[in-house]
DNA sequence: GCAATGGTGTTATGAGATAACATCACGTCT
DNA sequence: AGACGTGATGTTATCTCATAACACCATTGC
């Protein structure tokens, strides 16, 4: 996904420690909250983590064991499936990829910036509640769950 | 796609005179500005409107050929492409599906209010100027395309 | 005529996701 | 402890979605 233009990028991916720690806090909310944080769930989130931008479900599947043994697709979809229902992780289904939720905020509606250029991501606060939610209350629908994907450049990319 | 629940739903299908209604104005349209309207296109965009819902591409594919003769997954994917850049059609990312456009205005960013139950969806006229461009004005990016979607319950599936 | 462009037909394959079933780990009830 | 229910995993196979690559055809302009 990285790197399809030769320009240059400031923000790679996070370093181990931040990693490290992002994993240790979701470990100790999830278990607090009675969910199960296996190793299965806490590996994809790290790769997640560790690629700081949006990763395809078969890069994953590469990616999951360490020596080059892939996993099985299920392992990997299910622990998506998990970390996403938890908050922790968000499918950008314009593209059919995944990443690490970097908003703190649990039960929020995530949008997204998306460099067509180079790959990079940026997650904002969801702009909602605004028009949209008029045009859904005007058409009598209950919204459960929105979708924002807004792609273009990014700054290095224009 | 559709009734998976057992409600009632009052909006149907377009009839076929509103179809071909549409399919006149969509060929003259695109004629006059010097694209071409072919057999193909016209077909794809007929099938979306029949529908009046988001159809998946695969049963475009099999309603193609009237008889019960499929089509070739390209044919019906590169009318879907053309479609979608001539603004008759959208793509709907998070279910798969396709969908004639039913906002008249061109150049319009698209949002999208889908009924996980009925599978219904009701376009409105994108709210994306608001939140979404002062969020994307202040990360630094420019926005060429933006894909929204609200998933929940239509009026008749509450 | 004849090149250039854009559309179509066809074959094959790549990429994304899930169904179905067996097994295992863990909590809890008695 | 033992029996049970629940949720997670392992495994196989398959399904759905989408596109690459190439040959051929139609239209336009020189």
């Amino acid at each position: 996904m990285s790197e399809t233009c030769g320009h240059h990028h400031a923000d790679g991916p996070p370093g181990a420690a931040d990693v490290a720690l992002a994993m240790q806090a979701a470990d100790l909310r999830l278990t607090a909250e009675g969910e199960r944080m296996t190793p299965a769930r806490l590996r994809v989130f790290e790769l997640l983590l560790a690629a700081g931008e949006p990763v395809k479900a078969y890069d994953l599947i590469a990616r999951f064991g360490g020596d080059g043994q892939p996993a099985k697709p299920p392992t990997v979809y299910r622990a998506l499936e998990f970390l996403e229902r938890k908050g922790l992780a968000h499918r950008i289904a314009s593209i059919s990829a995944y990443v690490a939720c970097t908003s703190g905020s649990i039960d929020h509606a995530a949008a997204f910036l998306i460099c067509d250029c180079c790959g990079a991501t940026a997650e904002v606060s969801a702009p909602v509640a605004g028009d949209l939610g008029r045009a859904a209350e005007a058409a009598g629908y209950v919204i459960a769950r929105t979708t924002i994907e807004a792609h273009g450049r990014c700054p290095a990319c224009q």
